[in-house]
DNA sequence: GCAATCATTGGAAGCGTTTCCGATGACGCA
DNA sequence: TGCGTCATCGGAAACGCTTCCAATGATTGC
């Protein structure tokens, strides 16, 4: 940086404010020193720049399944938002409390990022209070709404749109596969998604039937055991829907299994269109999950930019019919 | 750090030294400090340590298509290790060539991490001698073999397992999908995969037949078309194999859709053992796709800690029979 | 038993920025 | 014209660590 003041006669200090953008620096002055920065093809070390007082550069984001293709995308989106903006990524798995715990404690006290974005789970009113007295800013993608700066879907009008769709076709014994995470058996990963159930069929006069739920950890195959469970009922429901199509896939592949076809014995939709769902037919609600993470990472810059702070944005999901629903046969 | 170098009654230097592993330093002595910067849980800043020379605990780790099951979950693999050693992963999306060039261009200039893993795509000797020259580690996975440290299946067995197969159930008539990456359409994904198909056939004594081959770009609709592509064929093939699994559940809705069975009246075979594979009951060539993740972490954590370096690992491929192939019926 | 060798340790000089504080000159207003 | 203001700019002190260079004391070979 002294090259760059210097083929530009100024100070060390003036070439700092310039290149970072302060006020209180004449234009020319500035446009001076910048010329000779791209001359000089110089670039300002983040890590000095870190440890005199300024920003990282660097982001967090904090993904609790890597390898699941909704966060997967969720967070090709983000990326390439914070890498057009100069922004560097860091990636922090967090599969359960522990490494949740770990994590919100030892990120601050490094300070090795200037924000953070917490995909798929709430933040704890004491975690963003943390992470926010200590200057970093907070965003969520993907998880439930809360009090804070987040982008996700609806999730109780997206159950709807997929239960209304089952009631509008005629069935009146709709069964439902709940997930929770696997790492948090505890909290059920979406609960708007089965709340929404309950006030459908509510609605639509329909009485509860608990039998007709079943919950069970996220993935495919657990969504084949759910649908077992759901088959050996005695009176088995005309029609099923699962919390995400990874799951619905699986429910798919016990009804084949067990020789009933679908959509004629069994109805099935699912949540979020995954692009598998389009080779299985599945019905199921959409929901933009790369542009979530755009908006996310848009939404982070403007914080940066220290602008003030949106709430929150919802995007909408939409009911796209295929082959695997239809009205029930009796 | 002056606190902990304090209160373990030793000086900065000796503190420093104890802190980063550093030889010459007194058990005694090192586990005092140890203990002392426990006490008061404080953490090396890495800025600081960085800006004076020591290394920035940062892995950068370069990503051609995040949202892919292969390479999230290779990235989950890595992630883990690199976790547990401590060091943060600095993810870079890696589409084009254009991005592909900025990130070799810009790195290491900046000095932004220690180590590179790049997944999926050969790196180039001028790259790799760019990033040695300043001291940055390389490692690759999941793709092509090369002479640095890598870590992949071998393309061409895996290729043989799955054509063999087909070849051992009698098909004379066996068609391949080979893809190619949509970002960058000239050069073939995965050349092995497709070379071991030709020398299958020639060890069977089978003639070549250019009209079996259809190459798309990656991803489960194209692999729908290049089956379609196949059954119009004057005489279509009995078996098909293609590279990828993804590609193969889109050649598997195409015979649905044409009414076809499987596998009675077409074999279908893949490559990866995706999680949907099982689901879709597709016979395909497993690999440990997180195995290669931790165990390229692992080979640069060794690289970090001076170890001579190793040349590469190949991980074993194995066969999954599952119910979409079977002996042709004529 | 003595000198040479070696393992440990401390002192202090950076590493490349940012920013506080004061200085300088230009400009506006009375 | 004179003086106060304000926009700009420069000097220099951190920021928190690593490592070179010596110095010290312990160990070993003869």
């Amino acid at each position: 940086m002294a090259d760059v003041a210097r083929r530009a006669g100024v100070s060390m200090a003036t070439a700092s404010r310039a290149l970072s953008n302060h006020p209180h620096v004449a234009a020319a002055t500035r446009a001076r020193v910048l010329a000779a920065a791209e001359q000089l093809s110089y670039v300002v070390s983040p890590e000095a720049s870190r440890l005199a007082g300024g920003a990282t550069g660097r982001v967090a984001v904090v993904v609790p399944h890597i390898s699941r293709w909704f966060f997967a995308t969720l967070l090709e989106g983000i990326e390439s938002v914070l890498r057009d903006a100069d922004l560097d990524v860091l990636l922090y798995h967090v599969g359960d409390a522990a490494d949740r715990r770990d994590f919100f404690q030892r990120l601050p006290a490094r300070r090795k990022a200037d924000a953070v974005v917490v995909l798929g789970m709430p933040v704890r009113d004491g975690e963003r209070e943390r992470l926010e007295t200590m200057g970093v800013h907070i965003v969520a993608a993907g998880g439930q709404v809360e009090a804070y700066p987040y982008v996700s879907i609806d999730d109780a009008s997206a159950a709807r749109q997929a239960v209304d769709h089952l009631l509008f076709l005629n069935h009146r014994r709709i069964g439902m596969i709940a997930t929770v995470d696997p790492a948090e058996p505890h909290w059920p990963a979406n609960p708007g998604r089965s709340r929404a159930y309950d006030e459908a069929l509510a609605d639509a006069g329909l009485p509860a039937d608990p039998s007709l739920v079943v919950t069970v950890p996220w993935g495919s195959l657990h969504g084949a055991d759910a649908m077992a469970r759901l088959l050996s009922l005695r009176e088995p429901p005309t029609a099923v829907y699962a919390h995400s199509d990874e799951v619905a896939f699986g429910a798919v592949r016990t009804l084949r299994r067990a020789g009933l076809r679908i959509p004629e014995d069994m109805s099935v939709v699912g949540i979020d269109d995954h692009p598998m769902a389009e080779l299985a037919d599945l019905t199921t609600v959409a929901q933009p999950v790369r542009d979530q993470g755009v908006l996310a990472g848009r939404m982070l810059l403007s914080l940066l930019a220290g602008e003030t702070a949106t709430t929150g944005v919802t995007v909408p999901t939409r009911l796209v019919v295929r082959g695997s629903t239809a009205p029930p046969r009796r």
